[in-house]
RNA sequence: CGCGGGGUGGAGCAGUCCGGUAGCUCGUCGGGCUCAUAACCCGAAGGUCGUUGGUUCAAAUCCGGCCCCCGCAACCA
């Protein structure tokens, strides 16, 4: 019996369609889970989504729906787009599924049970109009984040989990095991963090808001994050509460966790801290992706930099986007994606030197031989150079591959594609056909060229599916194409090829650019107006040209900075949180706006008099100011 | 002194653990070839390996100081 490989990817959140950034790890999980297969392994890949939770409760609110129908909505969406990248996974769950619901409810009721989860208070920053509890940390310069407003401490009723419990354990298994968490650098981040300073008791239900798994016995509340999308990946194979069945114990533990570096935290030590109190074992491996970066920023919508897996596909194929991801992601530093880049490697990477090398090898041996194949003895060492290539190139995506370095794996059979290049420029096949003394030898040529040829195909498989494929087909290697077929180099027997045809068309970039540029007319935003104001609730506000005199940054404040001005003659001191947009010099002689009438307040210990004016998108932060000189204190209208 | 990562020819990376000719892909320039998707092959130019001190016969690599960039900082999924 086959040795069995359980591989799973973070459940994706089902507030709005992923970009290509949440798509790359399913692309990465899945050839890692293609090339077990091909292996031998009995694989089971679980993917899926995570679908409680407060924002997707207004989310659904806003557009007058149930949530069920929105996540319906969205779950729909990602599959599609799990299967558009042409993903194999054996099971797709979704935290609505009633299986999940109900193991997930025995779950939490066993840790009460057994003392793991107490009733207690949390304590956390309540914004009345947003309805929102917000922790310290994610306060804006101590206001709401979503709408800059002030918040109020305020308690909320909440079942805790004694993770200080299972610490010293996990501490002892993750340095027992030097694997578990991958790569090696976040690991040393958990463990410094976290557990060495001693972990916090979690928060594991919620009373604010009620699109959650209802805990059984109090509900008033549901289920918080952490137990309900943490579980998926037991619930998945039929575990539920106390046990499994046959799946289960087939595939549990999993093999590796693959998840973004984010949540490392959570997989780490929240999620085998509840294995180890349900007595259950704990995954065999974490594996902590970088991120996929557009140019040089993280995607958001805000900066209007996010990319689309289904667009990227209509204009370059499944494939072309799967190699990209594979082959530009870094083990475990982040990635780059930009259009131009796609460009550039789809154009020397898959049409120059692989597409290229299939088209040309096939026309060949359609030319001399009108696509026949044959198998003489003729050889020369330039032949047992390619054949060590091959064999090199096997041996180098095996030993990537069981580490996880795709890119490296992927790098190693282009190597193999260059190589053939280059023993056709050796072996000068058209200078062999010229006249019937060199035909022997030629026979050989293309044998050990389409040989090559099949090595790369099936070496892509993992990869690029469909591409492989293609490749096969057009050598009519179709029968010859599991990875054992490659255990020796001259396994291809005296066929027919068939017809060339181009594997990857070169992109002319200028144009395509063009192409996607048009196509990226934004549609208009919902703005989200406030109510309506008139004239004299306007009038009420008193702003002012201001001129910055001195900047300094505020102690113990990363985003504020002290600024005093001059308004007419007199000074004023103002807190900004504009330090991580603006040095205290940048702002030296500025004009500024500023709502001179404002009820001072104190902020980080200085007296604020008024605020100043200015656009922010959550990350850069532009401070509003006059088209020229103008003199200070001149009112603004 | 919160924790962690990074700084290597124009771009992106490898090499650093276990000191000893600085390697790969792309780009640029020159040459070759014509089977092929103006592609392929060869050659060249280009680097004080962030900075500074030390250890050593020898440092990108080991040790110390400093500078810059990025992520995380606990319940934002």
């Amino acid at each position: 019996m086959s040795e069995k490989f359980y591989i799973t990817t973070a459940i994706a959140y089902t507030s709005r369609k992923p970009h290509i950034g949440n798509t790359y790890e399913v692309v990465l999980t899945d050839a890692i889970a293609r090339y077990k297969r091909e292996r031998g392994y009995d694989v089971f890949f679980l993917t899926g989504t995570d679908e409680h939770g407060q924002k997707i409760q207004q989310l659904a609110d806003e557009q007058g729906i149930e949530p069920q129908k929105y996540v319906d909505g969205v779950a729909g969406e990602i599959r599609d787009i799990w299967d558009l990248m042409n993903t194999s996974y054996d099971k797709f769950i979704r935290t609505t599924d009633d299986y999940h619901v109900k193991a997930v409810q025995r779950i939490f009721k066993k840790f009460y049970d057994q003392g793991d989860i107490y009733k207690s208070e949390y304590e956390g920053w309540y914004c009345v109009p947003c309805e929102s509890f917000f922790t310290e940390t994610q306060l804006v310069d101590g206001c709401c984040p979503d709408c800059g407003r002030k918040v109020e401490k305020t308690k909320e009723e909440s079942y805790f989990f004694k993770m200080s419990k299972y610490q010293d354990k996990l501490l002892k298994h993750i340095e027992e095991n030097p694997d578990f968490i991958q790569p090696e650098s976040r690991k040393r981040e958990m463990v410094n963090n976290f557990l060495k300073p001693g972990l916090q008791d979690l928060c594991v239900s919620r009373t604010s808001f009620k699109w959650g798994i209802p805990v059984e016995f109090d509900d008033k509340h549901v289920v918080y994050v952490w137990i309900d999308a943490l579980s998926n990946y037991i619930t998945a194979l039929g575990f539920d509460g106390d046990g499994g069945g046959d799946l289960y114990n087939k595939y549990w533990p999993a093999d590796v966790h693959v998840i973004g570096k984010d949540i490392l935290r959570f997989h780490t030590i929240y999620w085998p801290i509840m294995l180890m109190a349900l007595g259950q074992p704990l995954p065999k491996k974490v594996f902590g992706h970088p991120w996929l970066l557009s140019g040089n920023d993280k995607m958001s919508k805000s900066k209007g930099n996010v990319m689309y897996a289904d667009d990227l596909v209509r204009h370059f194929g499944v494939d072309a986007i799967r190699y990209y991801l594979l082959s530009e992601m870094p083990f475990a530093q982040d990635g780059t994606i930009t259009y131009e880049t796609i460009i550039a490697r789809f154009n020397s990477e898959l049409a120059n030197t692989l597409g290229n090398l299939v088209n040309r090898s096939v026309s060949m041996v359609n030319k001399y031989f009108d696509g026949q194949l044959y198998k003489n003895g003729v050889a020369d060492s330039v032949d047992e150079e390619l054949k060590s290539a091959a064999m090199e190139a096997l041996k180098l995506t095996e030993e990537k591959m069981d580490e996880y370095k795709v890119a490296d794996a992927l790098e190693a059979i282009f190597s193999l594609a260059r190589r053939s290049n280059k023993y056709i420029d050796e072996t000068m096949p058209w200078s062999l056909a010229k006249d019937e003394s060199g035909k022997e030898r030629l026979k050989a040529v293309m044998y050990n060229l389409i040989e090559s040829i099949r090595f790369i195909a099936v070496l892509l498989k993992p990869f690029m599916p469909s591409a492989s494929a293609e490749i096969l087909k057009q050598i009519n290697c179709e029968d010859l194409s599991g990875w054992d077929s490659l255990a020796s180099f001259g396994a291809v027997g005296e066929i027919k090829v068939g017809a060339p045809s181009a594997l990857f068309a070169r992109i002319d970039e200028a144009k395509k650019l063009e192409e996607i540029e048009s196509e990226m007319a934004p549609p208009a935003k919902d703005l989200k107006l406030k109510e309506e104001i008139s004239i004299e609730d306007f009038a009420k506000l008193d702003l002012r040209v201001a001129k910055v005199v001195a900047a300094e940054k505020v102690e113990k404040a990363d985003k504020l900075l002290k600024l005093t001005l001059d308004l007419a003659g007199n000074t004023r001191t103002i807190v900004s949180g504009i330090a991580k947009s603006y040095k205290p010099e940048d702002m030296v002689g500025k004009n500024v706006i500023v709502i001179a009438n404002l009820k001072p307040a104190k902020i980080r210990g200085v007296e604020s008099h008024g605020m100043l004016l200015a656009a922010s998108d959550g990350d850069d932060i532009l401070v509003c100011t006059t088209d020229g000189e103008i003199e200070s204190g001149t009112a603004v209208s």
